[in-house]
DNA sequence: TTGTATGCGTTATCAG
DNA sequence: CTGATAACGCATACAA
């Protein structure tokens, strides 16, 4: 009927609304609004105006279909709970923003089906990009992203030769680090506590570490007492409770992340063993926990909130056209009284 | 020129595609997939196996636009960093993900301005609805969102006579509990360290509790000796000792949270102070630092999860068109060995 | 039950 | 530098 229906109500000016109060074409108004450099001064003061003075803001799914980009930026994590993904979330969250991204969040519960529908969910919901954690799962899904255009950045993991941009660190090789470290302390019989290693390619790459440290001072890596469980400290509690009730008890136990070993240590009291000379407990991730625990934690530090900046930054550059290079962080061992 | 372009590459079919390929129109296909009762059995098959060929899924864009609605639904909160806040966002976005709704996230880092500026931007980004943190916010607020016909939710607090939709706890009421307990201990001089009450309801509520319980017991709320500061560890023990080393030593030092008073038993513990012989300690939130504490922390219990599914129950709800109601949930005291 | 035609609010192309 | 006007992809009255 009529293009110019900005009769009536206050309800959401439109452009066609800030246009007209300002004797303008729509175009003109656009210019204003995206390429402010293009139109002339005077235009654009009088057309800002209008737009302050009618309280105009463009409208988002609009804008999104006409430009195809939605300014949002998705992660997936298999869950907030757990802090270190909070803290690299909240890093990425304020950086997107800082560049006028926002933030869609989605979780997988660490597993990969419902990872692999969350990517799916979140592309078809627009995000522009992707965080994801870890490099494991199906290429078919890199296909897919691909296919649609939408830049991917791995985190938590490091994969500088696979073609994926990846802003992380080496799992195994910060795991051998301390590994070698405790074996160098002349332990030789050792216990590990593990997130599921068929799912998980950071838990997995942990437990090589072990393995490798092992390998390279000659112990046999099939000696290493193995137990996989779900992240909490109750399971941690649990696991160290099997661990030391086998017939070769391990004179330390390494944990695949802080929250374990948190329940090895709860664990180790609830038996009357004591921290470090009974037994040795080592974590991952440095977490709050990790130093306030009752003996402060062995573990290894990861620079998480300069993880999760880095992403959003190397994201929005690639979204500005550019290549940015994967990132390998490194990692820091941070020896306390478990060891 | 051609409505009908479905000429050349393959990438990112649309309803057009579909159509053509099923031999129908393309209502037909939006209806296949909006109102699927509506269209006769044999055509949907057609047309479903047509969607799954060409892996068609909606341009989300387009879909808002035309139907004025996104299917995300936007929380804005002080900080992830927070376990309760991290705790709560997860099983919002649980919920939320089981209705079909997507998460959008934005953080204040507990300013009211910052947090005003993102309630705009989550709301230009096309948010269906948003979880907000509290209640104290400027009215004008509430009137731009009412206007623009955006359901809230007001968490981590109770409104229930504002009009304001709320699902939360009664900060002070909790915290007040909390205070007659310790009160009835025998405990008359009491510190307190809090967040900053002038822009935190949260933090004011709670010592509003504090004052309210010592009123009752004939203590003069004047005497409460409090110390405002910014949440974290470090805080905490710089304020704990800031209370200790002044003329009137508290007997207990009641926190605003966990993560303060997990501050203040480190303070003690240089202090060479035993807990809680020579200072008792509280704490608020009950997050898992406070059962694995040196000390195992006397605290606050509050459903954080269950405040978060609530949340976007409502909220999906009151989307749907029903009206239901705030809930208040109950908090319960956690005694352990700090007290 | 299905098809036709139009609107949704912007951006972008192309003249002027 | 500015103004018409055609996409953008889908939903939905309205008609058949």
């Amino acid at each position: 009927m009529d293009k110019t229906h900005s009769s009536g109500g206050r309800p959401v000016p439109t452009v066609a609304d800030v246009a007209a109060a300002a004797g303008v074409s729509t175009a003109t108004v656009s210019r204003c609004l995206n390429s402010p450099t293009v139109v002339s001064e005077k235009t654009l003061k009088r057309v800002m105006e209008a737009v302050e003075r009618l309280g105009y803001s463009p409208n988002f799914s609009a804008r999104a279909l006409a430009s195809n980009r939605t300014n949002m930026v998705g992660a997936i994590i298999p869950t907030m709970e757990n802090a270190i993904f909070a803290r690299g979330l909240q890093a990425f969250q304020e950086e997107l923003q800082r560049h006028g991204r926002t933030l869609l969040v989605a979780s997988s519960s660490y597993r990969l089906d419902l990872e692999e529908q969350q990517i799916k969910t979140l592309s078809a919901r627009g995000a522009d990009a992707l965080l994801l954690i870890g490099y494991q799962r199906d290429a078919r899904i890199y296909d897919y992203l691909e296919k649609r255009d939408i830049p991917v950045v791995l985190t938590w993991a490091s994969r500088p030769d696979s073609g994926l941009l990846s802003v992380g660190f080496d799992n195994r090789k910060a795991m051998k680090q301390l590994a070698d470290m405790v074996i160098q302390e002349g332990y030789t019989a050792i216990g590990c506590i593990s997130a599921e290693t068929g799912t998980n390619d950071r838990a997995r790459d942990r437990v090589e570490g072990i393995r490798a440290a092992m390998r390279d001072a000659h112990l046999d890596p099939g000696t290493l007492q193995l137990i996989e469980t779900t992240y909490s400290i109750e399971n941690g509690e649990a696991a160290f409770a099997q661990l030391m009730s086998g017939a070769a008890q391990p004179e330390v136990v390494m944990c695949g992340n802080d929250v374990l070993a948190i329940g090895a240590l709860k664990g180790a009291a609830s038996l009357g063993l004591r921290v470090p000379e009974d037994v040795a407990i080592t974590g991952f991730d440095d977490i709050e926990l990790a130093q306030v625990a009752p003996y402060p934690l062995t573990t290894v530090h990861v620079p998480h909130r300069r993880m999760g900046q880095l992403a959003a930054r190397v994201l929005v550059e690639t979204l500005d056209g550019l290549e940015p290079p994967s990132v390998e962080l490194p990692v820091e061992i941070c020896r306390r009284q478990t060891l």
